[in-house]
DNA sequence: AACTCCTCCAACCGCAATTCG
DNA sequence: CCGAATTGCGGTTGGAGGAGT
């Protein structure tokens, strides 16, 4: 129809954002606020498609992000809620202000992974490995070594029937109105899930 | 001192969901 | 109501920096 396609413009930079494309980025939203995505690029002066300025804001350039290490309170919370709701990223960064979906991943798969694998547990199901299966037992030690905290081996759990158990975290009111993804009761409305948990968000903020 | 390997983070890619003409 | 465009999400990759040999 009428509407151009997405980004596939003949000059779009890749790669590393440079100084000068974040202060216009920046600047943009400033005057005029998010949204818009597609136009976004050519009304910045930007030679960027949408979908890359708008990663760019929200992983990095929001200035409400924290920025900076996990606390431990953050990192039992994202263990209990990827208990909950799986990879549900976005999800899950709804419920810990001024963190970013993208940071939580690479979070999880750097530091969290390792360390319930260090804790014998399967950081999909959170349940205890099968030691019999291991795949790679050198990568496993490495693992064991690298980032194991004293008190990781009891971290975030206590026995693994209370897998499915909503959270009481120390001090931390997780308030979910979300279902476990275990519940195939409804079919899924997703996105409406992610405003449920927005909403919520303010709560703990 | 130089080289190699490993870790971590930022960004890209493809797909699914939602919105809009 | 249908189909195309746009947005958002999750998985994956590439490169920089650091640690170890």
């Amino acid at each position: 129809m009428g509407r151009s396609p997405c980004c596939e413009k003949a000059h779009t930079n890749k790669g590393a954002w440079t100084k000068e494309e974040d202060q216009r980025l920046v600047a943009y939203i400033k005057a005029h606020g998010e949204g818009c995505w597609r136009s976004l690029p050519n009304a910045a002066g930007l030679l960027r498609c949408g979908k890359s300025c708008r990663l760019r804001w929200i992983n990095y350039l929001r200035p409400d992000l924290k920025r900076g290490n996990f606390t431990e309170e953050e990192d039992k919370l994202i263990i209990k809620l990827h208990q909950l709701l799986g990879n549900k990223w976005s999800l899950i960064a709804g419920r810990l202000p001024g963190r970013t979906d993208n940071e939580i991943k690479n979070y999880w798969n750097t530091h969290i992974k390792r360390k319930l694998l260090a804790s014998g547990l399967d950081p999909k199901t959170h349940r205890p490995l099968n030691t019999t299966a291991t795949p790679s037992a050198r990568h496993q030690e490495h693992l064991a070594h690298s980032s194991c905290s004293p008190e990781t081996s009891g971290a975030g759990h206590s026995s693994d029937d209370d897998s499915a158990s909503v959270p009481h975290l120390g001090g931390i009111d997780l308030n979910l109105s979300l279902r476990p993804p275990s519940q195939p009761s409804s079919p899924p409305p997703p996105r409406q899930e992610a405003e449920a948990t927005s909403s919520a968000t303010a709560a703990d903020a």
